[in-house]
DNA sequence: TGTACATCAGTGAACGCGCGTTCACTGATGTAC
DNA sequence: TGTACATCAGTGAACGCGCGTTCACTGATGTAC
């Protein structure tokens, strides 16, 4: 398999980084480089040609998350028609859902990350993309105030991680059902 | 070093299961076997003349962890003598701190282990631990019926996984402060 | 109580494996004439 | 427009390293007499 086109280069370059948004937020930035690759059929050896490091694949995927989720976010809105209260309750319900639970590799990069990038002691990079990622999602949550949002977001945030973790177990759907409720009767 | 007396023996067991409890929490379940026994002054070779596997040793971990918190709640109750919610005050006020914000190693194996748990396929053992730590700790959490547990519970790992994620930033400290206010004029 | 021997907690080297990263190589693509 | 050559995206083997687990060995502890 020799040179591919540029134009093919710049799709799988792509493709890779769109496997590894979704990876990750699955299963976590250990995910290795090799099976990144395997989920778009190239071979690992390749992948420095496109990335300086694994590092640098993280912080794009992180990006391309957070861009991917702000568009869900101004969906909501197009679809209410600005009306932000509406709009904000319709993700809300989607966030707190069986399926966002179950599908972590579309879902969420501030709740699917959220632990990686704390440990991760490494790179500044994704540091800075999660915390901006982090603050635009507060900033449309809040309706009531910029502390409303925070709320807001760390009741969602945690409902959705503790339902994962105990996924199998009566508490799961109790933890979102209990959110939703707490989350609706706000406004 | 030849074998050891059935006392050191099983001290030394305790504290491998001590460590591992506190490095667990701290950085995550794939903390190396290795490192656990290094950090109580032990080669890894003996481990499993002590475990199973390193399955087991997070499933032990896991309830040591809990168990201490549960410890924890308890004081709180004593140092309230019974006022459950001064009690459930004074631990939500600890919970959102920036001493537990920065050492987990001692802190919340609700928030702590949450990822690795969901993450983890495997052992059913570790998931029932995990899932009757959770229980305990939103009942205890529970003064106006189950679901405000469950609420307050998700908003406080929320808001912790959050503070410890956006560290260095001052979302942080927002994170904290914001859960606090919610919460405090709950009751 | 004292001695001889079996037990077994802990050591350190080794196993097969997967990690991030590097590198010589391939051959179709892109470019210079 | 056609040809000769340089470029470089992707391959596959290899690097040093750390993982969970196994194992032959050690020698103080525990036990049988």
């Amino acid at each position: 398999m020799g040179r591919v086109s540029k134009a093919q280069a710049q799709e799988n370059r792509e493709r890779v980084v769109a496997a590894a948004s979704r990876l990750f937020r699955e299963q976590g930035t250990d995910v290795s480089v090799a099976d990144v690759m395997k989920a778009v059929g190239l071979t690992h050896g390749g992948f420095y040609k496109q990335f300086a490091s694994k590092e640098a694949l993280v912080a794009e995927a992180a990006a391309r998350a957070f861009t991917e989720q702000e568009g869900i976010r101004a969906q909501q809105d197009d679809a209410h028609a600005g009306r932000r209260g509406a709009a904000r309750q319709a993700l809300i319900d989607w966030y707190l859902s069986d399926e966002h639970r179950d599908a972590a590799a579309d879902g969420c990069p501030t709740a699917g990350l959220a632990v990686d990038i704390a440990r991760d002691g490494g790179d500044a990079a994704v540091h800075r993309v999660y915390a901006d990622g982090v603050r635009d999602f507060a900033e449309w949550l809040a309706v009531e105030g910029e502390e409303d949002g925070l709320v807001c977001l760390a009741t969602m945030v945690g409902a959705l991680l503790l339902a994962r973790a105990t996924h199998g177990s009566s508490l799961s759907d109790a933890f979102l059902h209990a959110a939703r409720q707490a989350l609706s009767v706000r406004d």
